[in-house]
Parts: structure tokens; C-alpha cells; sequence
RNA sequence: GGGGUUGUAGGGUAGCUUGGUCUAUCCUUCGGCGUUCGGGACGCCGAGACCUGAGUUCAAAUCUCAGCAACCCCA
């Protein structure tokens, strides 16, 4: 017996990341990997609710102030090569359709990289006054990049299946700033709701959208120690309005160039929840996200001195407690399969079930039933009557306790430094330091504007940099130092090793 | 972008060098029956695969070419 239990194996997050990665998307459910075309997948059941709960959650968000609307996945060749900034960006990775049939089209139809190009003809069609303005759209669709680099599973992918990208247009650049704004803090509810901490950059100039004035950007901090980008926002200005021909005739008569922004997330969020929260035992979800918030798993054969009916009467017990989490509006399961008790409890942890709920004889006897929470190895006996309320309270504590220790993870892997090392005595060794800090985190340091100093800091450290920290400096912290490369005036920017 | 390795049941392997009685094996794969059931049960019976296409050949999992896919290394 021992040495079953010991052969059986436990994933290892902090060892093998990546192969933890996989190993769960496929042991959880989430993603079959194993389609024939590369950098594309299939969602299984389990994985679609999941995404769908946490798409609902950016839906009931953006459905304030913004409408939903879909978008054809085809985009004429003449059309997306109109923005020349724009298309410099994405011109690799575009997907083709040449044909039909067998007949050569005459104009090539790309598949959408994003929606600029297919939205935008559009709003040249449907803005006229200035009281078609704001115009706040989104859609959540597939989009396809042609990428070359190693794919990966909901991070790096051929087909995008869920691109939530919203797009608006405005008066004036001021208010297309506040809309920024507004999806800056939609982004931020958005991602707190899912218990993911972030960083908030402007990315640098070098690095930016391709046609806008500048893009914001949000990172979380995957286990390996690399950044990934979940979610970005982008200050278009005139130039889209430019190139499409975008005008409204304003209350004085004149016409005028709107001024727009964009903003998407993609299954990435998803992929960072999985990432962030899981443990060695599987998925970890907060209950926001969960497809099953609560498992019941009844224990029905124990002790010899229950008879035949002390079976129903556990049976009785658990459809008592499933019928009223159900009417409470709480996604419950009752897991009556012929498994034995183990299994279930080892099947729902790796499915990320917040909180599992145990019914057997020992406790019907006190008229009581054993709470599990998934996040902590806490058990707790919880009168029967007491139930509904009891899982509503601990469902919330879960939420927010692995909310702060994901926070509280990501504050403690950011490393801030003041210094100008590269002008330091000692430099090469501070270098080699922060190098290995760069294997584990973010470093928060101080940089110039300029691409070649950006670039040189790259090549030293093997980062990338990933911006000014817009919003939300810290305390007490220096804002203004010496670039680290040139010694110039410079402002503190975060660099991390990324996806 | 360049180079290398690989592709066998749901998953993991062996077989390929030297073509033929090549199909086989293991598992937290699947199905049936029975005994079990408070942290991954066990027994018996059964099921399931040679990546795709072309070529060589009397004969291809095995050799050749192409395609598709995966992994690794270098830029």
C-alpha cells in the first residue's frame, strides 16, 4: 500500500514548470493538445466552462458601456495593408486565402490578426456626427498569427480562439485618453476578480502596437520567472482615423478626425489562472472561475456497524445538501460514480474544485458534514443546517486568500535597485547579480527613453523591457534616477525575462 | 532562419541496423463481472496501435522520398 502511494505521481510545479503546464492542461481537462495542425487545440468540456466564466466576467464588465458585435474573419488584402505602420507588425504572421476552389481569388483574403482593418472600414460607414460618438465596441472571436516561434497552449498560438478586442472612437484625444483610462481600471477589476496580479506598464516606444502613439500594457509573473503579457490597451490618436478615412461633422459643422483606442485579452488569462494558482496537486480556481465550486462526495460503505440504509441515509444527506447549494445559485456537484472516496477527492483537486464537502456515516451522526477547502489543508466540521452559509462564506475567503498570495508572490519576486551599475566600480558582479535576479522576477531599475540603451540593457541581462510603470508608483520610491546604460535623466521601468 | 532527433493502442515502451511465424509489453487507457469503499482498491475476462502519401519489393512498422506533427540545439 505504502508503495503504491509513492509511485503514484505528484507534479512538480516548481521544478519542470512547463511540463507541469502540460501535464494539467491535459490531466485537468482543459485543452486536448493532440489536433494535427500546429499551434492550435481543442477545448474540452471541462476547460470551455472555464473559459466561458471567465469570459463572462469581461462581458458583464464591458457590457456598461460597451456593445458587443461581430466582425468578419476575413479581411481583403487591400484593406489591411492600408495602415503601413500597422501592417509592418503583423505582415509575418498573416494567415492567407488564395482560393476558392480551385479558382485563384483576385483579391487574397487574410484571416484576422486582429480587427483594426476589418472594423474600421466600417466606422468610416457608421460615424457621421459627433452624436455617433463615443462608439464602444467589442467582440470576442478567433484570430490567427502565423507565429514561428515555439507555440504553446493558450500562450503562444496559430489560432487565438478567444480575442476579446474592443474598439472605440472619440471626439477628441482627451477623451480617447479617458477612455484609456476607463479600460485601464476595467482591466484592473477584471483581473482581480480572477485573483491575477499584474504590473502596469507603458510599453516603450520600440515596442509598441504597430500604428499606435503608445500602448499600455498589463504582466503577470508566471512560476518560471518570466512575464507573460495578458492584456494590452492602446491610445490609437488619428492615425487609423487617417488612414480610413474616419470623420464626424462636429456642432460647429466642421469635419473632424476621430480619435479612437483599442484594447484586447486573449486566452492567456486563462492560461495565467491555471499557472498561477495551481499546485502540485493540480488546478487551483478561484470560485469566481469555478465550473464546480463545491464537490459533494458522499461516503457511503464506511463503518460495519452501519446496515444497508445507512447507505440511503448518506445518499439522503448529500442530494439535502446539493439541492440547497443548487437553489442558492451555487455551481455544486454531487459525485455519485462507483469511485472510492480517494480517487474522487484526487480527481476534483486536480480539476481546481474550491472547496469539497464530505457526507459519511461519522458525520450524520452529529448531523454534520466535513468542509475541505482546496486552497489550504484545512478541514472543518460544519453543522448541516448551516451548510448554504457556510459555503458562501468560505467560497469568498478563498477568493481573496489566493488573491493576496498571488499578490504578495509577485510583490516578493520584484527587485528594485536605484543604482547606476553599469557606471559602478564593481559593475560586471552587480551585472552577474542582476542577471540572476532576472531569472526569478521583475527588476524594477532605471532607463532612459532611448531604444539603444533599451536594446543594450536586453542584451546585458537577457530581459526584455517592459516599461514605465504607469499609475501606480510605489511609496517612497525614487521616480527619477540616472539611466543605468548612459547616465542620462531617467525614469524607473520594469525589465523581466517574458513570454 | 539553420541543424539534429523522433513519430507504434488513451499514455509509456520494445521491435527497425540485417524487410518475411511481427507483433509484443507496461500503465493512474477503455469495457464487462465480482469482491471492495473516511485519501489514488483488487481479481478475472475482454478491447485497442505501426503518422499520411508515394516509391522500391514476391513481401514494408522496418528501406527511400515527400508531406504533416512533436522535441532538442544554434542564430
Amino acid at each position: 500500500m505504502q508503495q503504491k502511494t509513492e509511485t503514484k505521481m505528484v507534479l512538480q510545479k516548481e521544478d519542470n514548470f512547463s511540463e507541469w503546464y502540460s501535464e494539467i492542461l491535459k490531466r485537468a481537462e482543459i485543452l486536448d493538445i493532440r489536433y494535427p495542425v500546429k499551434g492550435v487545440y481543442v477545448w474540452y468540456p471541462y476547460g470551455y466552462k472555464i473559459r466561458n466564466l471567465v469570459y463572462g466576467i469581461l462581458r458583464s464588465l464591458l457590457d456598461n458601456e460597451h456593445e458587443e458585435v461581430q466582425f468578419p474573419l476575413f479581411i481583403p488584402k487591400d484593406e489591411l495593408m492600408k495602415e503601413k505602420e500597422h501592417i509592418k507588425g503583423f505582415e509575418d504572421e498573416v494567415f492567407w486565402v488564395t482560393k476558392g476552389g480551385s479558382t485563384e481569388l483576385d483579391i487574397p483574403l487574410a484571416l484576422r490578426p486582429t480587427s483594426e482593418t476589418a472594423i474600421y472600414p466600417v466606422f468610416k460607414v457608421w460615424i457621421r456626427s459627433h452624436r455617433d460618438l463615443p462608439l464602444r465596441i467589442y467582440q470576442i472571436v478567433n484570430a490567427f498569427r502565423y507565429e514561428t516561434k515555439h507555440t504553446r497552449p493558450l500562450i503562444r498560438l496559430r489560432e487565438i480562439t478567444s480575442f476579446k478586442e474592443a474598439h472605440t472612437a472619440h471626439v477628441s484625444r482627451a477623451d480617447a485618453e479617458e477612455q484609456v483610462k476607463k479600460a485601464v481600471a476595467l482591466y484592473k477589476s477584471f483581473f482581480d476578480q480572477l485573483a491575477i496580479p499584474y504590473v502596469i506598464t507603458q510599453r516603450p516606444e520600440w515596442d509598441k502596437f504597430p500604428g499606435a502613439v503608445y500602448s499600455i500594457a498589463f504582466d503577470t509573473l508566471m512560476p518560471d520567472g518570466r512575464t507573460m503579457q495578458i492584456g494590452t490597451i492602446h491610445l490609437l490618436g488619428e492615425s487609423f482615423a487617417r488612414t480610413f478615412d474616419i470623420k464626424y461633422e462636429d456642432k460647429d459643422g466642421s469635419l473632424k478626425f476621430v480619435n479612437q483606442t483599442c484594447y484586447g485579452i486573449s486566452e492567456r488569462c486563462v492560461a495565467s489562472v491555471i499557472a498561477i494558482h495551481g499546485d502540485d496537486h493540480g488546478l487551483v480556481l478561484p470560485p469566481k472561475v469555478a465550473p464546480v465550486q463545491v464537490v459533494i462526495v458522499p461516503i457511503v460503505f464506511s463503518s460495519k456497524e452501519e446496515s444497508n440504509n445507512g447507505g440511503t441515509s448518506v445518499e439522503k444527506a448529500c442530494v439535502a445538501v446539493y439541492d440547497e447549494l443548487k437553489r442558492a445559485g451555487i455551481r455544486a456537484f454531487l459525485d455519485n460514480s462507483e469511485d472510492r472516496p480517494g480517487a474522487k477527492y484526487y480527481r476534483w483537486e486536480m480539476k481546481g474544485v474550491p472547496l469539497r464537502i464530505e457526507i459519511g456515516p461519522r458525520d450524520l451522526k452529529t448531523n454534520s458534514c466535513e468542509f475541505v477547502r482546496r486552497d489550504n489543508p484545512k478541514k472543518m466540521h460544519v453543522p448541516l443546517n448551516e451548510v448554504v452559509l457556510e459555503v458562501k462564506r468560505t467560497l469568498e475567503e478563498i477568493q481573496v486568500s489566493i488573491h493576496e498570495e498571488a499578490k504578495e508572490a509577485l510583490r516578493n519576486t520584484i527587485y528594485h535597485t536605484d543604482e547606476n551599475i553599469k557606471g559602478a566600480e564593481n559593475s560586471e558582479e552587480k551585472m552577474a547579480e542582476l542577471r540572476r535576479k532576472a531569472e526569478r522576477g521583475i527588476i524594477s531599475l532605471f532607463l532612459c527613453d532611448s531604444e539603444r540603451c533599451g536594446q543594450e540593457l536586453e542584451e546585458l541581462l537577457g530581459v526584455s523591457v517592459l516599461g514605465k510603470e504607469v499609475y501606480e508608483t510605489e511609496e517612497g520610491e525614487r521616480s527619477e534616477g540616472e539611466c543605468m546604460i548612459c547616465s542620462r535623466k531617467a525614469k524607473r521601468v520594469y525589465v523581466a525575462r517574458t513570454y
